[in-house]
Parts: structure tokens; C-alpha cells; sequence
DNA sequence: CGAATCATCGCAAACGTTTCCGAAAATCTG
DNA sequence: CAGATTTTCGGAAACGTTTGCGATGATTCG
């Protein structure tokens, strides 16, 4: 509605004498234009403040040169922390501007199905290309995304059939890594803490704890199994559940990190102290949980790192004009943490 | 590049036997077209498929529909977390929507400049109007949106002058009523946390602990202001700093909640007890401290609520056509924040 | 030196939508 | 019932850019 002030390239061209395909191409760096109007054009762009219209040139060219982020803002149940997504798109920014690509985040609401936003967000085109989080065992939303040809990764695995890209954190890795040490000191029942999402996050999570206990010849216990709706306060709640618990296990696996916060204040209220009467575990290193005592043992990822490669296989995909032929499977990325030895577990 | 599938405003048209122009006014839901034939319209086009190009109806209008939300990446240093904005975008979301207005989110990463960031996105018009965050004390954005007439609200003050909206917590009565809880407690040394930001928060948490000093007849002393860079991590910087001073302060104000984790933390191991021999208040209610011990005493905001509220002065900014005379002064509201009563101080 | 290639640039047609303006039909007014 | 008004819709011109195609002059080649 509002007359935005700026020129246009109508003005820039006549007032360098030229026309307005030869200042485009100049803008846009074509070599159908020599070097020395090119200089020029872009000298007078940059004196008169000419900056070319994302509508104008999305319009025509049918590509906006950005690639979105959803992410959820439900804080209370997403399982991503504090800093996760700041840090992630850091490197996803650095990763897309070394290929022109503008970086922006759509956020989802609580109150908002995640599902329904995407398809919105796809249908008006407000970005070229998308990464969804927060994924579920089964998501939709990559369904839509393929029959819509629009070029995407998944951060996050999911057991969604098809050919498409997916990064992830390696969690069942990390799980039966986390599962081993505790076996290898002698735990023989060990809690897992996960969240209450459908995420494939949590399945994924769970197959690694099996596979720990299998590895060990321990059984798989469901009891051993808890699901907490809230990110932080779901320690506590774990904490109480595991100290109503007949037999009582002796070590914990956390999904989600922030969750010994809690876990650690019941314990020692309850007279048990983390990392001697009760080993804990959490999925990733986070500055969040630096100052618990004991230090916390959990697996670390560079969050920047993992977010530049995120950037990396997103500019992959969006070269791949066209998958060749339909591979069912997905390309799965996993990302590397390594085990940081602290004081818990 | 990439040839979007989706039918167009003429397939739709052509479908129905009616004009480009009916439909579109349909879409929009203008009283210029029949009941009925607006309910015929919008079942078609929902069978078909169509959503509006977002990039045609943008570049035709002049304006996105949506508006953005900018925000530094740079976990260590901005005050903010990312929960922060989470929990902000919710309430903002919300009360952008009513007004049928999209929420998008502009990561600014640490190795980009802020001011270049934001003309960059002005310029390529990404949004009909923008949230600038992180504000500066005094901030060039808001010269440069304001000369370039694009509607926006600073979130957070700035000494910036001009007729402009801000809306902001109130870290200057926070501080303020702090230090005189803290005074009327007898203490008279108290150390204020800072960040190492020139955020025009930081200047007014510390005018607010000015006030508050002079409110008790105390001298302001500088060496009490400390300005670590991290925002974690800087609780124990303040700590060690603490521990050197020859006159060792009885209370510590932080600015940023978080820094209470490494504050306690190397308190306790100097053989400190942070509540009894040194209290602590910090600046915001924040769910990752909650499992501190003792409990930190704090200020609480509903920030959905804020959030909400950000978007209502969002929607009443973008609605003010053109100012009618230029005040000098920013209209400036402050957000109410109340104690919660803990154990820290 | 004529022809062929190449470098550089202009013309004009899109891209998909909104909206001004006018026309036709329907309704109202006196 | 004639004229005035309202309702409902269609035609067509924008919005600012990219890009296929053609034109011009310069350069190269045999």
C-alpha cells in the first residue's frame, strides 16, 4: 500500500544513458556486458542508493534467492534448547551467502499446525527452497514437498519413505555409545528420558538404548521408558518417577540435556547424589548446563559446523534440478558428536 | 529458475468462466463481488489448489504482508536468548495474524554488521515493516528507516531521537527497584553485571542502579560495574573479579540472569554461599535458572504477553499512514516486569 | 579484403497479480 | 415507468525485473 521511495532501474538506466537490460545484466554480473560499463553501472547504482525490487525480480525470475528455516516456538515442548537455532543458523547463514542465498526463519507457533504452516509458506513462495525441523516418524510435510518439487532438507531423520536429504544428529549412535560406557561400568538398569514428541529424534534415541542393552545382553525394559512433556522441568519429573521405581535403576540417558537440571535437584533432595549414588548421561554438550555439579557427561557438536554443512547440502539440493530416478530411501547425513568425559556418568 | 507447478489467477479465472479480476477480488475478499459467487470462487480455487503468487501480488501492491523480526545470532555476546525470542515470536505471531500479517525472522550472524544487515533486507523490501532488536544506544536503523519512511518499533529503548515507536522491558526500574530491596537489606556495596554490548539496555540498568544508589544516599562507585563478554560464561568472570576486590562487595545485580550459573558456581567453590553471604538478584525470571539453589530472585514478564503487545504497537505503527508532525521524542513504552520473591537476595 | 565470428548492447515480451475505470444488469426512487 | 442509483463484473494498464532475440560494430580468419 505504502509508496516505497526507492528508484528503479528505469531511473538508473536513463540516467546513465543506457538501457535497462544492460543495467540488469551489469547488476546481476552477467559477461554479456564489458567490464567497463559494468564498473560504471555499478558506480551509479551504489551513488544513487539503487537497489533492484525482490518482488520485480522474484517475479520474473521466479526464484527469490532464500532459503527458509521453520523452526517451532513452543518452548516448553520442542526439543531443541536454548541456543540451538542461533547457533545452527549461524553457519546455515555463512554456508548459503557463499552461494547468494539469503537466510530467513519462520517461526511456528504453538497454536499453529506445523503442517498447514508449511503448506502455506510453500503455496506463497517465501523462499526457493526449505528446512524443516522438529520432524516427525512420519512427516507429511515431506510427502508435500516432493510432489511439490520444491527443494528441501530435513533436519532431522524421519522414517518418511522417499528420495530426499536429511541431516541429523547422530542420536541413536550417540545413545548406544552413552549406553555402552554406563554397561561397561557395570549399570544394569538404565532410565531413558525422553520427550513426549512424535519426533523421530525420540525413536530414533530409543533404538540406540536398545541396541546398547542388546549389545551388553541386557533385556529391554518399557518401564525404564519415560516420556516428559516440558524440555526442562521434565527432570523432576523423571527424578520422581525414578525414585518410586521398586527397583531402583542406577543410571539415566537424557534425550534433551537440560532435563538433569531438574533431575539433579530432586536427587539431591532425595538424598542421592548424581555421578556417585546415580549415574546421568545427556544427549549434547550445552553451555546451558556447564555449571551442574557434577559436570554433566554428554557428546558434543559444533553447532556452528553442523549448520554450515546444513547450508552445504542445501545449495547440493538445489543444484540437483531433478532427481534422476526415484531412490526410496533417503539420503541420510549423520553428524558426528564426540563423547565429552565429565563427572556424571 | 525452478518452474513452480502451481496454477495461476488466469487457470482459476479461465476454469470458472470469469475475469482475472473477479477472482482476484474474491481472494481478497472485497465486497465488490457477490456472496455467491465468492463462495463458488473460493471452492474452486481450494479444489484446484491456488494459492496467490506471492512475489505478482507483492510486486503489484507494493507491500508483503508480512514483517520482520530481526535478531542476533551471536549466542555469546546479545543479551537475548534464543528462548527469548521464542517466546516473544509466539505472543508476536499471534497479534501479527489478526491483522492477517506473516511473522518472519531475520537472522543476523556474528560476522555480519547489524546497521548493513538491516538496510540490506529494507532495501530488497523482505517486509512491510520490521522489529529491530539488539538497539543500540544510539542506532543508526533508526535514522535510516525512519528517513526511509518504513514502518517499524525498536524493540528495546535508544537515546536515538526522533518520533519513533519502542517498546522495552523495563530495565531501568528493575534495576532500580533491585538496589532497593538490596539497600533496605543493609547492603552498600553491590556489584552490577553488565554485558559488554552497547545496548541501550545496558545504560539503563545502570542508570536504574544509579537511581537506586542515590535513592539510599550511596555513592555510585565504577569499579563495581563489571562487563564481562560472555553471557554465560560471564558469571564467573564477575566471580573471580568479586573475589579480588579488597573491599568485597554483599550483593550482586546481573542484567543477565544466566550469569547467576557461573556466579553461584565459583561463589560456592570460594566458600561463599550465594542468598546468605552474598545475595543475588538478577535481572529476568528465566526458566533455565530455575533449578538453581537457592533460588534466584528476579523479575517476571510474560513474554508472550510482550510479544503480543509488540505486535499491537506493530499493527497501530503500520496503520499510521504518515506522521503527521514530527515529534522528537520516541514513544516509548515500558513493559511492566514483576519481583518474584526467591532465595538469592 | 570479404566473410565469419564475437563482444556488447537495446527492444520488447513476459512473470502473476491488483486496481482504476467503465459497462451492464439489477434495484430503487418519485 | 423513466431516470437515478447501486451492485456486480470485465478490460486493461500497471508494478519492476529478467531474458530471448536481434542489431550493431569490432575483431578475426582464410
Amino acid at each position: 500500500m505504502k509508496k516505497r521511495s526507492g528508484i528503479g532501474i528505469r531511473d538508473l538506466a536513463s540516467h546513465l544513458g543506457l538501457s535497462i537490460s544492460t543495467v540488469s545484466r551489469a547488476m546481476n554480473g552477467s559477461p554479456e556486458v564489458s567490464k567497463e560499463t559494468q564498473d560504471k553501472i555499478r558506480a551509479e547504482a551504489e551513488r544513487l542508493g539503487y537497489r533492484p525490487n525482490q518482488s520485480g525480480r522474484s517475479l520474473r525470475s521466479g526464484s527469490t534467492n532464500t532459503v527458509a528455516l521453520t523452526m517451532r516456538t513452543d518452548i516448553g515442548r520442542t526439543v531443541a534448547g536454548e541456543t540451538f537455532f542461533m547457533a545452527l543458523s549461524e553457519g546455515l547463514q555463512a554456508s548459503l551467502s557463499s552461494a547468494g542465498l539469503d537466510l530467513l526463519i519462520l517461526p511456528c507457533s504453538s497454536d499453529q499446525d506445523q503442517n498447514e504452516f508449511l503448506y502455506r509458506a510453500v503455496d506463497r513462495h517465501l523462499a526457493d527452497a526449505f528446512v524443516i525441523s522438529n520432524v516427525q516418524r512420519y512427516d507429511p510435510r515431506i510427502d508435500y514437498l516432493r510432489r511439490g518439487d520444491v527443494p528441501f532438507v530435513a533436519l532431522g531423520s524421519s522414517e518418511t519413505k522417499g528420495d530426499y536429504a536429511a541431516l541429523d544428529l547422530d542420536f541413536a549412535g550417540v545413545a548406544r555409545a552413552a549406553v555402552d560406557r554406563l554397561t561397561a561400568a557395570g549399570h544394569r538398569r538404565i532410565l531413558l528420558g525422553l520427550t513426549s514428541q512424535d519426533t523421530n529424534s525420540n525413536f530414533a534415541f530409543l533404538h540406540g538404548y536398545q541396541k546398547g542393552l542388546s549389545d551388553a545382553g541386557l533385556p529391554f525394559d518399557e518401564e525404564l521408558v519415560l516420556r516428559p512433556y516440558d524440555r526442562i522441568a521434565g527432570g523432576a519429573e523423571i527424578a520422581s518417577a525414578l525414585l518410586d521405581m521398586k527397583v531402583r535403576p542406577t543410571a539415566v540417558l537424557l534425550i534433551q540435556e537440560t532435563m538433569a537440571m531438574g533431575l539433579y535437584q530432586k536427587l539431591n533432595q532425595a538424598g542421592i547424589s548424581p555421578g556417585k549414588d546415580m549415574a546421568v548421561i545427556g544427549f549434547r554438550e550445552n553451555p546451558v548446563c556447564r555449571y551442574l555439579a557434577p559436570t554433566l557427561t554428554s557428546f558434543r557438536v559444533d553447532l556452528r559446523a553442523y549448520g554450515y554443512r546444513l547450508g552445504e547440502v542445501m545449495i547440493r539440493e538445489l543444484n540437483l534440478s531433478r532427481r534422476p530416478e526415484a531412490n526410496s530411501t533417503p539420503r541420510l547425513e549423520l553428524f558426528p558428536m564426540v563423547l565429552v568425559d565429565a563427572e556424571s556418568g
